[in-house]
Order: C-alpha cells, then structure tokens, then sequence
RNA sequence: GGCUGGGUAGCUCAGCUGGUUAGAGCGCACGACUCAUAAUCGUGAGGUCGGGGGUUCGAGUCCCCCCCCAGCUACCA
C-alpha cells in the first residue's frame, strides 16, 4: 500500500472564536490535501485544537466555566466551522484526549531514554506574557508590554524546571535545512530561520510548575508540560504513536503553519524530534496573514471580521476562492467584502458560472445534451492543455494562488473562443462539422475546469462534474485533465453556479 | 540598530541571467455580438516602474545613498 501523504494544519488555541486568519490556513491545507486524493494519492489531513496553557484556564475561569466543558464547547464550535468551509481533515486531534497525552508522555520518556543529558532542572525568572505563553525579553517589549498583546501585563515570573537542550542541536538542524532534508517554504521564512539558527539558541523550560491544567510532566508532582511542548506532538499523536504502526505516517509531509510560528516548527520541534531519535517532517510552509485594511487578523488580538458573515455573503466555495485567489497563501494580504464581492461577480459569476452556462445550453440547445465525437486538436484545446501543465506546476510548489489564476485564465480563453468561432452562426449556416468542433472542445474545458477546480471549491465543482454526466466524485480522476474525453457523454445545463443574488 | 522581503497603471499583481513604443486581470469609457447568470468579445484612456546619484551604447532589471511598508532578530525561553 502506498504510504500516505500526511499533512496537518497547526492547532488552533481554544480561546476564542475561530475567525478569518484561522480560516485562510485551513482552507489552505484542504485545497493542497484535496490535490493529492484528486490525483489519487491517499492522504491523511490532520486538524485539532491546542486545549491546555494558562490562557485556556484564564479564559475558561473568566466565562465562569471549568476548562473541561470549556474546551469542549470550543472545539465542538471550531470543527463544525471547518467542515462548513468544506475542510477535509481525516481525523481532530484535541490535545486533552487521551491519546495526545500518552504520545506526549511517550515522546519525552523517549527522549530521557534516547538523549539523557538534554533534559535537565534549571531555574528562569523573567516576565511572561500570558497571551503568547512565553516569557520575554527586554528587548522585545514595546513601551513594557508585549507587542503582540499590549492590552495584558507582563507577569513577573520564577520557576524551577525542567529545561531542554535545544542549543545542542543548532548544527544538526541548520545543516537539515540547508540541505533541503527539512524544507521550509516559502524562501523568506527559510531565511528567517536560518537567521535565527546562525545567531544561536538557547535552551528552553519545557515544563511549567503551578499550572495544573496540563499534561503531568512524567517523572514530577508538579510540573506539567509547557503547552508549546506539548502542543507539537500532536502532530505525532495523529500518527497513532506509540503504538504499532505510526511509522506509517511520520514523518509528516507537511506542517501548515502561519509565519508567526515557524520557529516553534521549524526549530523547536525538529529538535525535540532529533533528541528522541525520530526523523523529523519533510516540510513547513508557513502562510502569511489575512488583514483587514491592512491591520492583522490574528489569533489572538482578533479583529472582528465573522467568518459567518463571509460564509452568508457568496457561500463557503467562494470564500474558498477569494482567501486563494486574492489573499494568498504566502505573504500577508487584504480581505474587504469590496473585494470579495468584485472577485465574485467577475471570477465566478461572469466567469466561471457563466461559462459553465452558455457552453452547456449550447450542447442541450443544438446536441441535445450529447457530446459530439470531434477529437481535438482546437486552439482552445491547445490553450487548455498549456494552462492545465501551468496549474499542475504550480499546485506542485504549492503556489496556490497562481493555480487558481490559471483556472480564470482557462475560462477567459473558452470565452475567448466562443466569440471567436461564434457557434450561434455555425448553427444557422448548417455547418455541423464546425459545430461540433466547437461544442466538444467546450466540454473538454468544462471538464479540465471541473477538475482544476476541485481541490478550491469542492461543492461547486462537484456541481459541475455532475451536470458534465460524470458520476462519483472527481476524487482520483485528475487523468482526465490532462486527456479529457467527453464524447457520447451527456451533459445538462446546471442550476446557477454562482448566482447573482 | 542588524538582517530578510517588498515599494511597477485607481485596485490585485507579472516582469528570468540588463536590450525595440513597461505587461495581465479587475474597475472605467466606447464599440460589437446574442449561445449565456444584462453575461461575453474587441478597442481605448490610465504608469517620470518609491526618491536621488552612478555603471553601461542601453536599467523597472546591476552598484551606492535615502524614504516608506511588512516581518524576523538583538545583554538568557
């Protein structure tokens, strides 16, 4: 059995309401998750929640709850709106399930058992930031605070813990990067990272003492495991880890991540894997953020835009399109219902959906709906095939957004053609060979564009798939992209796919 | 302060190792067509390529200085 593609997407903390910045990684993951299985490769997709840390607590305590019930609210709410943006993740990893935390106590006793000398008791003081949990430094603070949550004081805070020699492996992890071993895209992230990695690092407390709404640290009363830590073997739970049969997953593929966490995974984590012995993930690609003109959308001092509200505005599908389409999956980029609504109307409800249209009540209007048998070549068929190479390339270096670009440019070329051969005057002159000509090369591209268009809008092209007199799902039929045959079959002119209000 | 990206038409962006009048899409104006969700197609207007020097026969594309934006980082998490 062929190993499957296994990506993930970072877990979201249970402290809020998921929002748009959550929703772009998401979305982001599923289209790259969608691409495999469309092209028949098994996939396992990974999605969760990151349940424990003292904000988790803070904010359960504040809304007068337990954190139990609390996080159970939480990522009941997350996970309902993922699989409403149509999310495609095989499995939810909350990390106060049972099987998070025995990976969690497995990987560090493996640790202990692999790399003795890496865990050790120290003792920091500093000022933590409560939001970020993590303590900060001097420098790093702007006008006393944390910058990236001015609203909350810095606490004063010692303990004695637990440290982990993240210092150790600086060589190790520099030279897996360097050598393309651990990939970390796209190339400013990289950059960062070795940055970081060539000024030095410091070892890191991994547990925290005082804070019970935690992973037990393994081998101490009172400690339990710094959320960090714990937090990024969960990725490793998903694999079924320790039991039998989680090699058959890790190392992951892919870690869809946002910029502001690349170190954690890029860094941390490759250590702390290298430390118990276990090969560390193929991949990080780290997103930029979704902003709200031009002011961030973040996790956690989340701007107000409602995710539902975009959903109700033009349907998941085309939220889908815009976050990929506009926003982008690499550096920061702007959402405005402005925007949207302009990408709308002229992507999908003039392009697209009108396309999908007129070629299909042509077919029914002067085929009755079956396919003509006239084999390409045409210059919409060369056209398409160059785009279809063009979008393969693209989605292979996960250059989402130029993907999705490749998709409108298809559909202005059918437009294109369709002015150009004028199949409406074909028809009144009696010219049936041209004619066909014309309608079966439209079919081509209107399957090529089903098919292109799965992975970012999964209903819509689905739509399109069925009213082509396709059954199943496109699901493993990518093929047919790259040799589309339609003759003989029979196609139905669909319900509006992107209706004007 | 250091480092890394970026600053190209109203908006979103392409422009590889320097080479004819700087491109695309959207939006806008005008025209054409009628198969289609009053959709589509064509044409046009619109840019001193952040600013200033320099190298070159020739620079958006190389070098130097400056300005602006974003991010990373800085006397221990």
């Amino acid at each position: 059995m062929t190993r499957p593609f296994y990506l993930t997407t970072a877990i979201d903390y249970a402290n809020g309401d998921p929002h748009l910045g959550h929703a772009l990684e998401k979305i982001g993951a599923d289209v790259i998750a969608r691409w495999h299985r469309l092209r028949g490769e098994p996939v396992h997709f990974l999605m969760g929640m990151d349940e424990h840390g003292q904000k988790v607590h803070q904010a359960a305590t504040a809304a007068g709850s337990e954190p139990g019930p609390w996080t159970d609210a939480i990522s009941e709410r997350f996970n309902t709106t993922w699989h409403r943006l149509h999310c495609s993740h095989d499995d939810w990893m909350r990390t106060t399930e049972p099987r998070h935390t025995r990976a969690v106590t497995a990987l560090l006793e493996r640790i202990q058992a692999t790399s003795p000398s890496h865990l050790f008791q120290g003792e920091y003081e500093g000022l933590y930031c409560v939001g970020c949990e993590e303590f900060k430094q001097e420098g790093q603070l702007v006008e006393g605070k944390c910058a990236e949550h001015p609203s909350a004081d810095l606490v004063p805070t010692r303990e004695r813990n637990t440290f982990f020699r993240l210092s150790a492996w600086r060589d190790d992890i520099l030279a897996s990067i360097e050598s393309g071993e651990l990939r970390v895209e796209p190339a400013i992230r990289r950059n960062e990272i070795l940055s970081v990695l060539r000024s030095g690092l410091q070892d890191i407390s991994i547990s925290r003492s005082r804070l019970p709404w935690g992973i037990p640290f393994p081998g101490s009363v009172d400690e339990t495991v710094y959320v960090w830590f714990d937090a990024l073997i969960n990725y490793l739970s998903g694999t079924g880890y320790p039991d039998e049969g989680w090699d058959t997953l890790w190392p992951a593929d892919l870690h869809v991540v946002g910029k502001g966490i690349t170190r954690f995974h890029c860094i941390i984590w490759p250590a702390m894997l290298r430390a118990a012995g276990l090969p560390m993930p193929r991949m990080v690609w780290a997103h930029g953020y979704v902003q709200w003109d031009g002011a961030k959308v973040s996790k956690s001092e989340g701007t107000a835009v409602s995710l539902d509200e975009a959903v109700d505005r033009h349907g998941a599908d085309a939220l889908r399109w815009f976050l990929m389409r506009e926003v982008g999956f690499e550096a920061d980029g702007d959402f405005s219902f402005e925007r949207f609504d302009a990408r709308y109307a002229s992507d999908l409800a003039d392009g697209l959906g009108n396309l999908a249209s007129r070629a299909t009540a042509m077919l029914v209007k002067y085929r009755d709906g079956v396919v003509p048998e006239s084999p390409p070549p045409t210059t919409l068929d060369d056209a398409a095939m160059a785009l279809t190479q063009e979008y393969v390339t693209a989605m292979s270096t996960l250059a989402l957004r130029d993907a999705a670009a490749a998709i409108g440019r298809l559909v202005s070329e059918a437009d294109g053609f369709v002015s150009a051969s004028a199949p409406w005057a074909l028809a009144k002159a009696g010219d049936d060979d041209a004619l066909d000509a014309v309608l079966a090369a439209l079919a081509r591209t209107l399957l090529r564009l089903a098919l292109m268009a799965a992975p970012f809008m999964p209903e819509k092209a689905g739509a399109l798939w069925a009213a082509l007199g396709q059954h199943g799902g496109p699901e493993g039929q990518w093929a047919r992209a790259e040799r589309p045959e339609m003759a003989g079959m029979t196609v139905i002119k669909p319900e509006n796919l992107f209706p004007k209000s």
